[in-house]
DNA sequence: AAAGCCGGCAACCGCCCATCC
DNA sequence: TGGATGGGCGGTTGCCGGCTT
């Protein structure tokens, strides 16, 4: 049924890389660039999937990557990233500079979960997990709450060309207040970074340096319009 | 010392989307 | 316009090494 397999399965190895296969992944790209994956084994003299080349080139092998631990700044903005963008991996891994999507998502399930749970934040919907309104995302997506459909109104108003089907939440505040900014709450704008907006409608809006900029947006280093859809 | 368990991570799988013809 | 193709992505699997019993 469908489509055809991408490369002849009987006749390509898998599992661990060995070095030689490394050396000529390496050799055949420094060499001819990345091209197409599909005749790219061939070419390469490599008995492997055009798949398997590209993603072990991507994870492993690009000489861009930054290897080693995550920094707590990586660890916060990963997990910022996360409550707006959901498991959208790629797009998280694009404001990483040197880390890939299957890096941030392996530290993501591995070590940045259980952190949350143990913190008693939901690593899904990034609420506090006793809170009555924490929800399943799965509940959530089934019967979206009042603060849910404000935030896909202000993300659609202010980034019409950003996925709403993304799950977006951003930190759990009372609905009435998150909206209004009364009551000493965020506004949408502050609570995800976007301070000092024309569209500030709360009292935090002008208070400078007050280290909510963890996306950046502040900043302008992360701009919603400008997220790499690759 | 050996067996079992568990966590981390590299790699694979299958689906989706964009592009080409 | 619609099918074929290739690239890219998220989810999942399975291996391996370290730890515990």
């Amino acid at each position: 049924m469908g489509r055809s397999p991408c490369c002849e399965k009987a006749h390509t190895n898998k599992g661990a890389w060995t070095k030689e296969e490394d050396d000529r992944l390496v050799a055949h790209i420094r060499y001819h660039g990345e091209g197409c994956w599909r005749s790219l084994p061939k070419a390469a003299g490599l008995l492997r999937c055009g798949k398997s080349c590209r993603l072990r080139w991507i994870n492993y092998l690009r000489p861009d990557l930054k290897r080693g631990n995550f920094t707590q700044e990586e660890d916060d903005l990963i997990i910022k990233l996360h409550s707006l963008l959901g498991n959208k991996w790629s797009l998280i891994a694009g404001r990483l500079p040197g880390r890939t999507d299957n890096e941030i998502k392996n530290y993501w399930n591995t070590h940045i979960r259980r952190k949350l749970v143990s913190q008693g934040i939901d690593p899904t919907s990034h609420r506090p997990i006793t809170e009555p309104s924490a929800a399943t995302s799965s509940q959530r997506e089934a019967n979206p709450s009042k603060i849910d459909k404000f935030i896909k109104e202000q993300v659609r108003e202010k980034c019409p060309d950003l996925n709403l089907d993304l799950r977006i939440s951003p930190p759990y505040q009372n609905q009435e207040s998150f909206k209004t900014g009364t009551n000493g709450t965020f506004c949408f704008d502050c609570s995800t970074g976007i301070q000092n907006s024309k569209d500030c409608s709360c009292k935090y809006g002008n208070i400078t340096n007050s280290g909510y900029d963890s996306l950046g947006l502040k900043s302008g280093v992360l701009d919603y319009r400008r997220l790499e859809m690759k």
